[in-house]
DNA sequence: GTCTATAAGGAGATAGAC
DNA sequence: GTCTATCTCCTTATAGAC
């Protein structure tokens, strides 16, 4: 049935598997309750998808791939802006940071917090094959900015570095899963829906993080 | 039956729950897979508790309560020790991040990542009741917290600090519920188990954080 | 307090007609 | 490509005997 609207079936499975997953998670989602919001029949879903694991695989692949493009592209032009020269770690951050925050392609706001919440759900989900999927999908970004940190921040151990990008993608994700919390916990104050809001408040605060003296000396070779 | 093991049933149930919960999430866990692993009856948990909801809660509950206590003791501890003077940032929070990371009262390494996982599921998970339960519960210590963060950093809108301690509950969440991401992404350089180092890290990274200059100045009052 | 039995429904996934 | 019908199994939760 192809009355109702003009998306590809395909597409309109996407978008409602996107919705039901971000708000219910992938425990928490039912292929029902997808079928349901697409308005399409249950047996079609696995027509056009092998199982739950691969629709979901597809609908982060779809968001994830823009976002990556959008980050190894910010970062680019800060090479490119800073040839020979050490890029601010306030600068690699704003790469790495803005496309998951505004969302590459998103057409109104909702969707923005949906495809956020979508990523910071599987970003935290500590499921084995999730955790695969994910560093699968974004070993190659992932590295390109480990290797632009270390560059800017040479005297920090390997060891301190990559704490901290952990510290950093949980930040990330708290914000992008439960945009709510902080909002309902300040009475307003504090307004994930403000892109600009967060992103100058994450990289004031991780730059700083980032820069701050070494807690382990451990790695260091030198002296 | 009570012939396998001493604990109480109540006991036992709470224990099962608690390493299922932490493996599978709320909504992955089954009580199905709990009584198996309690060794109990499946209706046998209908009895102690009233429902799947209800059995999280004591799970929660149980471990929640000695690491609130051991926070606001060392916070305390922290007050009596600075008596009209600012307490340092990193104190403060060494007092908020030791009590999860060491898990009071853990009899092994085992015990200390389970509980750990739960933690940090519950505070990651933004499911409505999950993130009421957790507000709920802790609201009395965090603003406790907020509070002593705020006489430590006067200068510090306070927009800033709490889009800040959203940051650190998000990289505290990420480490206890995630550790096997980063001990396999470094090879084993990064050993969450090794909780001295994590904590040194944590500290580092978040006082440096906290003790940047403002992002904002809007809520500031002052010129 | 603990058991058996069962209600009542939801889950993922597939076969085969059209 | 999309439908109906169904398989098989699992889910939370309860009633009532012991």
């Amino acid at each position: 049935m192809a009355t109702r609207g003009n998306k590809e079936t395909r597409t309109r499975i996407l978008d409602a598997a996107e919705a039901v997953f971000s708000e219910c998670g992938f425990d928490g989602a039912s292929i029902r309750a997808i079928v349901q919001l697409a308005g399409v029949n249950l047996a079609t879903i696995y027509y056009y998808f092998r199982s739950k694991e691969e629709l979901l695989e597809a609908v982060f692949h779809r968001r994830l791939a823009p976002i990556k493009e959008a980050q190894l592209g910010l970062l680019q032009q800060a090479k490119e802006q800073y040839v020979n020269k050490a890029i601010p770690v306030e600068v690699i951050l704003q790469a790495l940071l803005k496309p998951p925050l505004q969302v590459v392609m998103a057409k109104n706001e909702d969707e923005q917090l949906k495809v956020r919440k979508l990523l910071g759900r599987v970003i935290s989900e500590p499921s084995e094959w999730l955790q695969k999927m994910l560093i699968s999908q974004y070993k190659e970004v992932r590295e390109n900015f480990v290797k632009a940190f270390q560059s800017s921040l040479s005297h920090l151990p390997l060891t301190d570095l990559m704490w901290r990008l952990e510290f950093v993608w949980g930040g990330l994700a708290m914000i992008l899963c439960n945009p709510t919390r902080i909002f309902r916990v300040t009475n307003g104050l504090c307004d994930p829906r403000d892109t600009k809001a967060v992103l100058d408040q994450m990289i004031a605060f991780f730059a700083a993080g980032l820069k701050a003296p070494a807690a382990s000396a451990s790695t260091q070779i030198h002296e």
